[in-house]
Formats: structure tokens, sequence, C-alpha cells
DNA sequence: AAGCGTTATCATAACCGTTCTCAATTCGAT
DNA sequence: ATCGAATTGAGAACGGTTATGATAACGCTT
């Protein structure tokens, strides 16, 4: 259970709806959701929070650094906890499921390469498209 | 200026709108472009063409391969012409200035984690933002 | 614990990029 | 030139997200 003060140092008053988001994205076995899955699962829990509350919420756990945003393929954002430790995403095209990495190497080239052009980066965003083959992918292709 | 035959070896009908929109990519200084700049650029030179048209050329075009459509941060897509060279993109933050970029190892790298973990690799997206301040960014800081 | 200014919430309307609809037009094979 | 099929244009519809405005909760200060 998350505790008010995780809220309050970051500035924001420790209200519930925001205490229940930041519990279901500690707790809840979805690492990445969007907006609209928070929203669903603080209603199957009973709680009774508008979803333009959620969208506030999470832009304000944004700013705040406690989540990351990301696009993906989709038009819909997703969210997943900010733990402190960048990685990419290999996203799996057939079911959605996501599997984090980070490669040292790739993250030293592309530093080179901005350096090289005479670019201040700011930031990356590198996505792997694939289907989960090997793995327990729902959608994997019946044989 | 574009060939009706252009379009008709991809199936698509010769139509006036199609060869305009595939002139401007070929011709435009700008090499990534919104449908709203695509239909902009349009009305300036005088073509009468609506923007559901732009929309769904552009969708066409994609389809046949001869455009590809990227998302970078903003939530308004962006096409290129696709030269069939695979590229990565470094955008400006400060005036949205788009670099291409290639590295092999870079590439090389995203196969070998991606087979790693049993997925088959389709496609990547990796962009790096940044501040082109050694360049001539218009909105670089005045100092 | 009461009062009060501030901040948060809810429901709903607005927004914006994009896609759909459908009557009117254009294309191109005959 | 003709005709059927494909395409177009204007505007409505859509879907995710953000803004609005009225109400409620917070947390000081007394």
């Amino acid at each position: 259970m998350s505790h008010p003060s995780d809220l309050k140092n970051i500035g924001l008053k420790a209200t519930l709806p925001r205490l229940k988001i930041l519990d279901l994205f500690e707790q809840s076995s979805k690492r990445h959701m969007t907006a609209e899955e928070v929203y669903k699962l603080l209603q199957d829990d009973g709680q009774d929070i508008g979803l333009a509350t959620v969208y506030r919420v999470l832009t304000q756990f944004e700013q705040a650094g406690l989540l990351i945003r990301h696009h993906f393929d989709s038009d819909k954002a997703v969210f997943e906890l900010n733990e402190g430790k960048h990685h990419d995403h290999l996203v799996c095209l057939q079911c959605g499921r996501v599997e984090e990495f980070y490669d040292a190497e790739i993250e030293k080239r592309q530093k080179k390469i901005a350096q090289e052009r005479g670019f201040n980066i700011h930031d990356h965003s590198l996505q792997i498209y694939a289907d989960c083959v090997k793995n327990a992918c729902p959608h994997r292709p019946k044989k």
C-alpha cells in the first residue's frame, strides 16, 4: 500500500484517487497500462474515480517523475512506474505484451551519434516490434 | 514531375490529387511533412484538394510502400518518401528539424536482443530527441 | 472544531487529429 | 464518347485526451 508521504514528497496532496492510482501501479501485475485500463481497474475495485481524474493524475505523476508515458505503436498512451532504471521496449505485435531491455552499447552509440552532429541529447525512444513466437503469446499462430 | 506510371505500377489510378501529392514529396525541400502541411502546401499551389483526400492518399502511399509514416513525439503523424534505405531519426526538440542516421551496430544489437528473447523482429522505431545547439536551430537560446 | 482560501474531483463539453459517409466527379478500358 | 468503377470533397463522426465549471475535500489559522 502506498503511503501518503509518497505523494506529499512530490508536492501533491494525498487524496484517495491519487493513492489508489499509485497503488495500482505498485501492485498490479500489468506493468504498462493505458488511462482507460487504469480507469476500468479502479471501477472493478469499487472505486468511483472519474476518467478525467485518471488522466489528470497520470499527467501529474508523469510530471513528478513517478510514471513514464510511452506511445508505442498504437494511438493510446501507456504508463509505467518509473523505477529510475532506463530501458527500452520490445513489444509483441500479436498480444501487445511488453518486455524491457537495456543495452549499454546501443545507449553509447546514440550518445555518440548525437554528439557528432552537434546535438544536445535529451532523450530517446526505442521500440522493437516483434512477435513473441517462442514465448507464451496467446495469439501465436496455432501451429 | 512524377509520372502517371509511378502510380499505375502500384495499382492506383493516376488521379490529379495523387500525382500532386507524390510530386510534393519528390520536390519539396521539406522531407518530413504532416498531413496538414501537405494540405496547406497544395492550397498554396492553387490545388483544391480536400484534407480527407490528403489523408486517404497518404495512407494509400504508405500501404504501397511509397511513403513511411512516423510518429515522433507529437501526436501528429509525419510522412517521408521511402527511398529504401532504412534509417532512424534525430529530432530537434526546439525547432522540430529532423536529421536521419543509420548505425549498423545499433541495428545488429537490436536483432540480437530480439533473438535472445525468442522474438521474431518485424520492425523498430528509434528516435533521439535533442537540441541542435551547434547547428542552425532557429530556436536556439539567444546566447 | 469552525471558517475560509486553496486545491481536487466529477460530469460533461470541447478539442484535435484522423477516418467515415455519400453524393458528385473523374478515370480509363471499351 | 460512353459507362461502370474508382475517387473525390465537404462535412459529420470518431476516439483519445484536455478543459470547464460547479461542488466537495483539504488543511491552515484561530
